[in-house]
Order: C-alpha cells, then sequence, then structure tokens
DNA sequence: GATGAATGAGGGTTCATTCAT
DNA sequence: GATGAATGAACCCTCATTCAT
C-alpha cells in the first residue's frame, strides 16, 4: 500500500531531523550538558516525541555516532575499492577520510572528544563498538599497505605501526583543521600527508 | 615559624591525595559520572572538606588537567633542552612523551577523552588552556625543526604540517598503546615513531 | 431501522470487549501500572478507538467496577427473592455470592483491592458508589435478617452486627480461597460459612 | 560516645516524623497519588532529605506498612500471651486488633486497600510480605483454638475456617467502623464479635 | 468511525554545594 | 579546620489524551 510507504518516509524525515539537530547540539555542549528538551526544542517536536524514535537519550547518541561511522568508514572503504595501486589506494583513502571530516564537522568533532568516554550503563556498548571500529580501520589499511608490498612496489614494512602513523597524521591534520577553522579545504592537507607518509621529513637516521 | 611551614606541607599532602584519587576515577568513569562524594570518600576526606582545598567538581577536576599538563610539557621541554642536534632533540621529546605517558596512563587515558569537551559553564577555560597548550606545544616542535633547518641539517620544509604529523603519530601511538594494555613499555615504539617520522614508510611519491 | 440495531449491537460488541480485557489487566497489574496502550493493545482496538466508548482511563475502570458490582448484587438479591423462610435465604444469599466470586475471579481479585481507593480527582465518585453499594448491601442483609426475626424464626439479635459479620466472613473466605487458589469450588464453604453464622464456633460464653 | 547516640537518637526522630507524615497521606490519597515532594513538604524537609532516609518512594511505602505490620501483629500476640484459657486469648486477640485499628486509624485505612496491591517491581517483595504476616496470623490463630481444644474447653472444630472466620470478623467491623467515623470506640465490638464468634446469631441449623 | 503519532505536564531521583556543629 | 546532613534545582522519562488523516 502506497499510505504505509509514505508514513515510512515520513518517519526517517522526522528522524533524520531528529539526529541531524541532536549532532548539532551534542557537538555544542557535549552528551552531558545537552538535555533532551533542547534536542527536542531545536527539531521543532514535543520530548515525548523523541522517545517514539529512539529508546532514551542515550539511545539517540548511540545511533547517531552509529551510523555516522558507517557513513564514514564504509565511505573509505568505498573509495579505496574503486582504486588500483598502492599509492592510489592509500591516497584515496586519507582524501576520502578528509573530506568526510569537511563534510561532517560536527560529528567529527563529536568524535574526537569521546574516543573512550565511559557512556554506557548497560554494557559498555557504545566504546566497544568505537574501539572494534577503529582497529577494524587499522586493519583495513593494514591490508593495504600488505597488497601493496605483495604487489612488489614496497618493501616489507611494519603494517601496523605504518598504519597507526598513518591514522595519527590523519587524526591530528584533522583536530588542527576542526580547531583552527580556516576557510581551507582540509582536503589540501592530502599532498602533505601523503608526502609524510611516503617520505617522511626526508632525513636519514641511522639504525641502532 | 616552623608550625606553619608544617601546615603548609600537610596542606600540599592532602591536596596530592585528593588529586591522585580523583585522577583515577575520572580516568575509570568519566567527569559526568564521576561524584564528588566518590572523590571524597576514596581519598579518606569529607565531601566539605573537598571544598577546602578546591572550588568545586569543575575545578577539581580543571586543576587535575593542569598541572598534569605542567608536568608533560614541562618534562618534554626540558628533556628537549639537555639535547644538542636535529635528531637527538626530536628523539628527546619523542621518547619524553611516550614515558610521560606510560608513567601516567590514568591522566593520559582522561587527556584522550576531553580534547573539547564543552565543560565549563563560565568561560571555557580549561578548553581554551588545552588548546593552548596544545598549540604551543605545536609550535614548540615547529622551533625544533626550525632549528634542524638553521643549523643545516635538514632541507627547508612545512615545519607545522611536520609538528602536526609528528603530535599525531605519538598519540595514535599512545592510544594504541592504552587500548592494547600490552606489557612491553610505550617507549620501544621509539624507533619506529622516528624512523617513520624521518622516511615515512619509504617509498618516493611523484611530486604532483 | 435495521442498520441501527446492528449498528448498536456491534457498539455493545465491541464495549464488553475492551471490558473484559481491561478487566483481565486491572487484576493482574492495578489501575496505576495499567496503560491504555495495553488495554489497546490486548482488545485489537487503537487507543483513540478506547476513547469513542469511555471518557478516559478512570471512566473505563469505574464504569467495569460499576457493571461488576450490578450483576454482582443483582444476582445476590436475585438469589434471595427466589427464597422462602429465613436460613434458605441467608443460604442463597451466601452461596450466590460465593458462585459469583467464583466465576468472576479476576473482577473479586480487584474488588479487594479497591476498597477506599482515593482514585478519582473529582467527586470520588467510584469510592462513593462502592462505599454505598457495600452499606446497601449490608442494609440489604438487616433485612433478611429482620425478617427472620418478624417471621419467628429467630431470636431478637443486633441486625447490624450479624450483618456486618456474614459480609466479614463472605469476605474472609473469598480472600483466603482466591490466595490460596485451590482447585476445590469456593462453593463447598457454603455449609461451613452457614454454620458458623448461625451457631459460631460451639461454645457458650457467659454474659458479663 | 555520647554525640553518636544523640545522632542516632535525632535520625531515628526524623525518620519517624517523615513515616508518619507519609502515612497520614498515603492513607488520605493513596500511593500513586501521593507525591515524593508532597511528604518532604509535610513533614518539613527538603525532597532530597526523605532519599536520605529511604531508597525511594516505594521503600518508604514499604517501610511503613512493615513496621506498622509488625507493630500490629506483635502487639496482637503479646496480648495474647499474657492471657490463658481458650475465652480470654481469643478476647485478648480481638481486642488488641481493635485496640491497634482505633490507635492507627490512618495505616489501617491503607491496609485496607492494599492487600494484593501489584506495587513492587522487583520481586513482590510487599505483597510477599503482607500475605506471609496475613497466613502466619491465620495459622497463629488456628494454634490458640487448637489449644482451646487440646485442653478440652472446646469441642474439636474446623479451625482453619474457624480462624478466617474471626480473621473476617474483625475485618468486617473494622471497616464498618473506618466509614463510618462514629465517635464511639471499636472495642465496644468486642462483645458482640465474641458472642457472634463463639454463638453465631443463636439458631440451630439441621447438618445436611 | 477508526487510527496512532504527537503532545507536554508531571513526578521520581540525583548530586553539587552549603553551613551549622 | 573538618564534617556530612540538608538542600533543591534540574533532568530524564512516562503516558493519558487529543486530533489530523
Amino acid at each position: 500500500m502506497e499510505k504505509n510507504e509514505r508514513r515510512a518516509r515520513e518517519f526517517h524525515l522526522r528522524r533524520k531531523e531528529i539526529l541531524s539537530h541532536a549532532e548539532r547540539i551534542f557537538a555544542a555542549k557535549g552528551f552531558y550538558n545537552t538535555t533532551v528538551a533542547e534536542i527536542a526544542n531545536s527539531s521543532g517536536f514535543a520530548v515525548g516525541t523523541i522517545y517514539q524514535f529512539f529508546e532514551g537519550k542515550e539511545h539517540l547518541y548511540t545511533t547517531m555516532i552509529s551510523e555516522g561511522l558507517d557513513l564514514m568508514y564504509g565511505g573509505i572503504r568505498d573509495a579505496v575499492k574503486q582504486e588500483k595501486g598502492f599509492v592510489a589506494r592509500i591516497e584515496a583513502l586519507v582524501r576520502a577520510h578528509l573530506s568526510f571530516v569537511e563534510n561532517h564537522t560536527e560529528f567529527c568533532s563529536i568524535l574526537m572528544n569521546v574516543k573512550n568516554n565511559a557512556l554506557s550503563s548497560e554494557g559498555t556498548s557504545l566504546r566497544d563498538r568505537m574501539v572494534s571500529d577503529y582497529l577494524s580501520n587499522i586493519r583495513f589499511i593494514e591490508e593495504v599497505i600488505s597488497d601493496g608490498v605483495t604487489d612488489g612496489e614496497l618493501m616489507r614494512i611494519d603494517e601496523r605501526a605504518s598504519a597507526v602513523a598513518l591514522i595519527g597524521m590523519i587524526h591530528s591534520f584533522t583536530i588542527e583543521w576542526l580547531m583552527s577553522r580556516t576557510p581551507e579545504p582540509l582536503v589540501e592537507k592530502l599532498g602533505t600527508i601523503m608526502d609524510l607518509f611516503l617520505n617522511g621529513i626526508g632525513m636519514k637516521l641511522k639504525r641502532r
């Protein structure tokens, strides 16, 4: 029936509306300083309405982060899949990450602050989810690097450490950008990041 | 008078005691899930007593972070000062940072989660302090790098970006280490970090 | 017109359906722990539909109790009317009461818990109704007893007290039976109740 | 130390104060129509203070009932213990019960309404407690009766049924009295109850 | 007439802070 | 100076009721 379909569409629209407003407020004030009433108000619904879409404040928060993470990591993986060759793939990965940050600054502001937050009462589910996403992202990068080694484009290296370093650099540039609120796009740092990742600052260090 | 001196010493001792217990609990449960009563209990004082050492819960938290940051950045700078030569100085910097993490895991757990947290109602002072500390740390690293250029040990490079990258790598390895709870010391990553910072993963990228 | 008649019949059917489901849930969970949504759900109607049959939750509850009371007291009076002679009439009264309890355990479970419940905000109508029903039942029993005296079957006694005592015994056996959930019918207590009511435990007490 | 003792005494005083105010309000408006704020207000404390004495609204209620039951049943048993002879003991029991009602009308108003109320979320503890108290009271009366049989003061009878009947009569007179708010003391019904319990209304019923 | 999503007042509970002892 | 009981503002969540479809 058509009616149900429209219902479902409207439901989804409202849900998104709430999530988006929640994202803005959570980003500005943090989880604990944001009240459900505020979110309701800002999104033009009554308090009770929020509870028809989400089981509670924490669930709303968790859902927002969860869906954001799916979008982010999904986008990164898709971008990498479409490329061949080690450098191109890494570049795609970094570019996708930076683009996501640019297009979801509020979400990423939140992300930068939650890492380990001991939120959840029942089964630290969000924390676990985030840690596991973080780790699988590292592993994903490791694989990209390993493929590069297998394909002969790269010498044998410590894949894990390299992945960790790359993630760290991306995060660091992200934070720098979020904090400075520069008008110039974050993606312009792509070349710099690639260069530093591939070559470092360009100086040989005597092995100990 | 001697009495006053002993008073002052005792005062300091108690203060430290409280701070240290607060640190442990804040690290375990986060700012908002920690109650003043808990801290009082854990440190063996009455709730009211806490308020004779700190103006309030937030002040206690802020103080704890503040003094930790002083210790951390101070240590790093001291370590760097005692070295000559670019590589040695960078190495000292990274080593000091990693050592601090190892010896203050709880404090660093907190640090990883606070970055931007919109704590303070009045004056966002902590956030400002942390941002400014973060920035001055970046600038400090920039200077070390600049010195390296000046001294001819290094080609002209984007000092800011390099500093940001180095910080990012250090943070990333720190998070990795805090999360995995490996028994092996974090400092063992020093070589890896130095290598990646100086040379990257070891592959030339054609400049675009 | 026939249509209207069918309408009315259907209306009544739905109404009864709702009342019956409500009775079950109210009995199980009490007035305040039962939600209108639950009743709607259980009876297969939408929440809004409930409000076309009853003015509100309290009205639904009140109606249910009211109609149950009518049924109960009506049945008792009818049963008494059909008998002649004091003992036969009292026996009919007790039997009718016990039978009603057996056939309406859920309703009676509720009844046992409401006696004085300060439900209604405006007008304590239900409470008043129940008290008045209770009192008129007592008066009814008084009359049966008075008739017994008039007819010479009984010595002059305190009719009121006797009626109160009889009601108390019936209630007490009812509660006992509801609580123990014995398979044997409550009506089997009829003989015991009659015996105790007429003769007590069978021991003379010197009048003081 | 003396200080602690005074503390404890004051604690107990306040606790009793709250319980007593709560009792009055609960009796007047029922559990669900009474707010914690009201109780706090009425007893002259802040809301939060209530929570230093009781874990929550339900706990406050439960505690009040529990302690009242202890007082009631304890008093009844003590009264019975001090008597010898079947009739004297039953009389003591009934008198104690009626006196308690007179001196605790508010508490007993509540009692009359709670019997089976499906209050408790976690483990129907209050209901269980009350049922078990009720049953052990019945068993206690059974024993008093059995003793009467053993001592040859009474013929062999259905002790359980007799106990149930006595309780029922007591309750019924209690309700009657509570409802009518007669100025004359409930204890005056003692003779009537004893008479009805021992001899019934004074008419032989042919055994079927 | 039937529906069920939206509403928002209301209540239980927590906890940072104060202040009399 | 130390204590910890008292305070009460603030917040999350529920659910009876309404009304547009």
